[in-house]
This record gives C-alpha cells, sequence and structure tokens, in this order.
RNA sequence: UACCCCAUAGUGUAACGGUAGCACACCAGGUUUUGGUCCUGUUAGUCGAGGUUCGAAUCCUUGUGGGGUAACCA
C-alpha cells in the first residue's frame, strides 16, 4: 500500500485529482460506500470498498458507510452487523455512519416540495397498469389518468398514504418527468410505495418507503458526497440522479459509474449466494467456497492479498471477466513470504525403514520459511514407520519421475536418502506399505560422497503424526464464466459437485497442533492452509485448503 | 429494432495527438533440500472502413461486436 502515489491513477483517481486541482468544493472530497444490508458482502464488494475508502485515504477526504435500507422485506439487522465486520476485517474504517432510514424524514418532506412544484403526483393505478403505460424501448409510454391530481389532492394523498390509510400497492408517489423519454428510467419513475412492513431500524414509524433513485442521491447530497462512485448498470439512473438535485436545488454530488469485478469460477449475485445457503448447498454464507469476504476470511486468504488484487485489476468501465488465478496469484505471492511451512500427508502411503533401529526415534532440524531467515528452526521427530503422499510412489515410473519407485532413492525433506527395496501388497494387489532404506550419513539432506537425488519429498512420523481431516476446496462454479449460466431454476446444475473434498486419517507434523484459524501455513509441496474456525477443536485441527501451490509436474505429467 | 456505455497480446490494464509498455497466464532455459520461490529469454495486441493531422490506440463519421436500461429491488 505504500506505493500508491507510484501507481497510475485510475479514471475515477483522475476526475477526483482534476476536480481537486480546479477547487472544486474547495478541494475537499467525500466518497461512501453504500450497501443494501440485505445480504454479505462478496469480492465484488471489496473492489468498490478498496476504490471508495481507498479513494479517501489517499486524496486527504472522507468516506462515510452508509446503508441503503429503503427496503424493509429484505434487509436485516445480521446483514448489517456483518457488512461492518467485512469493511474493518478488509483493513478499512468509516467516518460516518449513516442509515438512508434516519433520512426519512426529510426525504418525505422533500417530496411533498416536488408535489408543491406540481413535479410529483400520486398515481392510483395497479402495478399492471403502470407497468403497461410505461411503453417500451421503442414505444413511448402514456400518462397515468392520475398525473394531472391538483396538489391539493396529491398532498393530502400522501399524506394520507402515510397515515396507513390504504393498503400496499393502492397507491405510489410517482416523479412528473416525460411518458415519452427516450430514457426509460425518466417515464414518471416511482419515488415512495406503500409498504406495512416492520423495518429494522424504523421498526412501525413508516408505512411508505422511498425507492432507491429517490432515496440514493438525495442521501448522497444530504452527505454532501463529492464524488458517488456507483457500478455501470446505475449509469441509466444518472440523468434521474440529477434532475433530483437539480429540482430540489440541493448539494450537487456527481455520480461516477465503473465496471463491477466479474471473476471466473465465481457466482457474484446477492440473489443466488442466498439461494446456496438457504438451500443448504454451502455451510453458511461464509463457507469457504463462497466468494463472500468472510468466505475468502475462512478459506484462509488475507485482507491484504485481497487488496493487492483489487488494486491489480484497476478500475475502468470495461465490462471484463478477471480470471481467478489473479486473485490466487495474489495470496501465494503474499503467504509465500509470510506462511510458516510444515509438513502434511493428505493420502497416506506406510514406508518402513527396515534399517533403522527399532524403537528409535529423533528430532531433526526443519527451516520455517526459507524466504525468511528470521523465522528459525523448528524439530520435526523422524522414526522407524513414516508416513508419504502415495503421489509420490509410482511403482512403475517414467523416467522424469523424480520421486520415489522400486530401487530408486530419494530424499526425506530434512531427513536422509531412503531407496525403496520393496514393495508390499494386499490381496487385492493393492499398495499397503513400502519397505526401505536409509542411508544413516544423509542426515540433513546431504550425501557425503557427492551423490544427487533429484526428488525431495515430505513425510510424516507414523508415531507422532496427528491424525485429522482436511477439506480440499475447489471452484463453486464448474463453468468458467457465470454469464454463461442460462438463467432459470437450473442454474444449479453448473456447480462443481467436487468443489469440496473432505480427507479422513491425514497425517500431519505433530507442531501442527499449535495451529490457529487465521494463521496461513503452508503445507511443503501441497498449497497453503488454514486452521477451519468452525470444525476445528484444542484436540483436533480440521485444516481448510486455502489454494494449491502452483505445480508444473501434475501438468507435464498429464499431457 | 429506443437510449446509454464499452472495444489495446490469452486475461486484466497503461500510453492524456509524438518510440504501444506492465502484470498474470503461456512456452523455453537457469538456480534450487518444496516439480514451490527466484532469475533470464521467447511468443503475442490497438475490432473493420473512411476522415482530420506533419503525425491517430488516442479526435470525427460510420460499420461490427459486447454490455446495460423497460422491479411498487438496490
Amino acid at each position: 500500500m505504500s506505493d500508491d502515489t507510484e501507481s497510475k491513477l485510475d479514471f475515477i483517481r483522475q476526475i477526483v485529482a482534476d476536480d481537486i486541482a480546479a477547487g472544486t468544493h474547495g478541494g475537499r472530497v467525500q466518497t461512501r460506500f453504500p450497501p443494501e444490508p440485505n445480504g454479505y458482502l462478496h469480492i465484488g464488494h471489496a473492489k468498490s470498498i478498496c476504490l471508495n475508502f481507498g479513494i479517501a485515504k489517499e486524496f486527504g477526504g472522507k468516506c462515510n458507510l452508509r446503508f441503503d435500507d429503503t427496503n424493509p422485506q429484505k434487509e436485516d439487522v445480521e446483514y448489517v452487523e456483518s457488512i461492518q465486520e467485512d469493511i474493518r476485517w478488509l483493513g478499512f474504517d468509516w467516518d460516518e455512519l449513516h442509515f438512508a432510514s434516519d433520512y426519512f424524514p426529510q426525504l418525505y418532506e422533500w417530496a411533498c416540495d416536488l408535489i408543491r412544484k406540481g413535479l410529483a403526483y400520486v398515481d392510483s393505478q395497479t402495478t399492471e397498469e403502470i407497468r403497461a403505460g410505461r411503453g417500451t424501448a421503442t414505444v413511448p409510454g402514456t400518462e397515468s389518468p392520475y398525473r394531472s391530481r391538483t396538489v391539493e389532492e396529491n398532498l393530502d394523498l400522501f399524506a394520507r398514504m402515510k397515515a396507513g390509510e390504504f393498503e400496499d400497492g393502492a397507491h405510489v408517489l410517482r416523479a412528473k418527468v416525460d411518458m415519452a423519454s427516450p430514457h426509460l428510467i425518466m417515464r414518471d419513475p416511482l419515488l415512495y410505495r406503500i409498504r406495512h412492513a416492520h423495518h429494522h431500524r424504523t421498526g412501525d414509524d413508516w408505512c411508505i418507503y422511498p425507492m432507491y433513485d429517490y432515496a440514493h442521491g438525495q442521501s448522497d447530497s444530504l452527505e454532501e458526497i463529492t464524488h458517488s462512485i456507483c457500478t455501470l448498470e446505475f449509469e441509466t439512473h444518472r440523468p434521474l440522479y440529477d434532475w433530483f438535485i437539480e429540482q430540489l436545488g440541493i448539494f450537487k454530488s456527481r455520480q461516477y459509474e465503473f465496471a463491477r469485478l466479474n471473476l471466473t469460477h465465481c457466482l457474484m449475485s446477492k440473489r443466488k449466494l442466498l439461494e446456496l445457503v438457504n438451500a443448504g448447498v454451502v455451510d453458511g454464507w461464509d463457507d469457504p467456497r463462497m466468494p463472500t469476504i468472510c468466505g475468502f476470511r475462512r478459506r484462509g486468504y488475507t485482507a491484504s492479498s485481497i487488496r493487492s488484487f483489487c488494486k491489480e485489476i484497476g478500475v475502468t468501465r470495461f465490462n471484463g471477466l478477471t480470471d481467478m488465478v489473479v486473485l490466487e496469484n495474489s495470496l501465494r505471492h503474499e503467504l509465500n513470504q509470510t506462511a510458516e511451512r510444515r509438513m502434511a500427508v493428505l493420502n497416506p502411503l506406510k514406508v518402513v525403514l527396515t534399517n533403522y533401529p527399532e524403537g528409535q526415534s529423533e528430532l531433526l532440524d526443519a527451516v520455517n520459511n526459507p524466504e525468511d531467515e528470521s523465522k528459525g528452526t523448528r524439530q520435526v521427530p523422524f522414526g522407524r514407520e513414516l508416513y508419504i503422499e502415495r503421489d509420490d510412489f509410482l511403482e512403475d515410473a517414467p523416467k522424469k519421475f523424480f520421486r520415489l519407485a522400486p530401487g530408486r532413492e530419494v530424499r526425506l525433506r530434512w531427513g536422509y536418502f531412503i531407496r525403496c527395496d520393496e514393495v508390499i501388497k494386499d490381496a487385492d494387489g493393492n499398495i499397503t506399505e513400502l519397505h526401505c532404506s536409509y542411508d544413516p550419513e544423509t542426515k540433513g539432506g546431504h550425501a557425503p560422497d557427492g551423490r544427487k537425488v533429484k526428488g525431495t519429498i515430505h513425510w510424516v512420523s507414523a508415531e507422532h503424526a496427528i491424525n485429522t481431516t482436511v477439506r480440499l476446496y475447489d471452484y463453486l462454479l464448474a463453468v468458467e464464466n457465470p454469464a454463461d449460466i442460462p438463467e432459470g431454476d437450473n442454474w444449479r446444475d453448473a456447480l462443481n459437485p467436487e468443489s469440496l473434498v473432505e480427507l479422513q486419517d491425514c497425517k500431519l507434523e505433530p507442531s501442527l497442533k499449535d495451529a490457529v484459524p487465521g494463521e496461513a501455513i503452508q503445507f511443503e509441496r501441497l498449497g497453503y492452509f488454514v486452521v477451519d474456525s468452525k470444525a476445528s477443536s484444542p484436540e483436533q485441527p480440521v485444516f481448510n485448503r486455502t489454494v494449491t501451490l502452483k505445480d508444473s509436474w501434475t501438468k507435464k505429467s498429464s499431457q
């Protein structure tokens, strides 16, 4: 984050910089992050958060958190709380905390002003009639028969809407703009609807609730937001955003739009994510496969890797698709420097060192992080019986296979060279264990005679191993581009059936008993793992695989 | 077939009328007690057609392609 000033300004930061240079708003910069509390924040929101809070930080401005809570039927305090937690976890804090619902009285007054100016009216058509009257993209709308009600009548009706005299849907308040406008949004947009619903903050104070378009811009204006940054789908709302500000004669906030984040293999619709949660397809909003902030957190992602990812992808108006590997790489890049190394065998194959004394064991020194000498070393127990990865042995190995095979020698990481002498099988021909011999002269992994081995494999002492569960996560979505999923009820067919593979009886080196949730650990040669915050107990940690290490061998061998 | 927006290597992004760069991916080497990391190198791009200009990725026109907008959601 220290090289912010060196990087090129994206188009929004350029606008901010230009405004400061021109003295607009006296050089003041005020942004806001405006989530609706109807779901958990996801990685797409992280992009917006980094943008809004980042701009405030970089330009000496301020950024508010404002909940756009104008739809009581979908919103909940659970979301209000999780959103705040996630923003803080990402490393940001707001200057002021607001709720659009705090502005309901002011918004109501302004609506009355619009009525008095002849710019708003109560429409008593049904939903269907209103929709039909809006026309289509190519056909102009038709004016509502209620459009010419008098100011007095409108004022009276609107007051009675507020007073609760009418059923849901009986009336709405609409702006009087232009039913023939080529901008659909300007064809007398709705300002208020009647909803006899309990609001998570205002309780039963209101039974009329403002629509997004009417609430959002005015909330910006009330907070004197200088740069109101939102995603591209609100672009067509900008004429209306400006219209309200103009007609009301209030502080002129300006709206700027950028392209939302699309990630390969990631569902980014709150509605669909909610469906996954409700259907029990995933283990809650924080399931490690979810693209939510809390999901990534539980998965083992760091806040700083998400921040650097957001910086790397930039901010434009181009609607693209970012490859998930960019996010993965930003995490690998960080964790390579910071994560301590440990050894863990996920698919164990027993190895007996026939020439190692029975009942004996010893401690071997292992480097904690080759990228960071200050992390020091630890001691790993070694004995006659070990586990190695099944993938690290091949009975009929090709020449370029550097690992263990009959008659071949391999290095045990931080240990000895071993040679495979005998393959033991059960009645069905399955390999049950290997009998190997170790070379006592090669302790630590060096041969005094200078002979080389190409391969180094990880291992865990059978006697000392932690026996536990490890969860391997993969993309939740089998298809690469979420936009390719057809709309409809069958979209869940696009899910990856192997997004979670749970392995039992994994063998971990004993020092791993001290691992705590949130601490990233590299299992050597396998990937980065983290203790699951929910499934673990002090006696038995359960690990989540955050991301694999890059692997050029499986790629090469599968060709 | 209305209105608005967008188009630069495979992907994402720079170049503000003056040498088309960067990152990731890919491919090929090197180092290596992680087939990781790191280092070196290679491949690869301005959507098409006109116009303005000494000079266009950049400005204009137009075509093509992609996206958004027609919820009493945000």
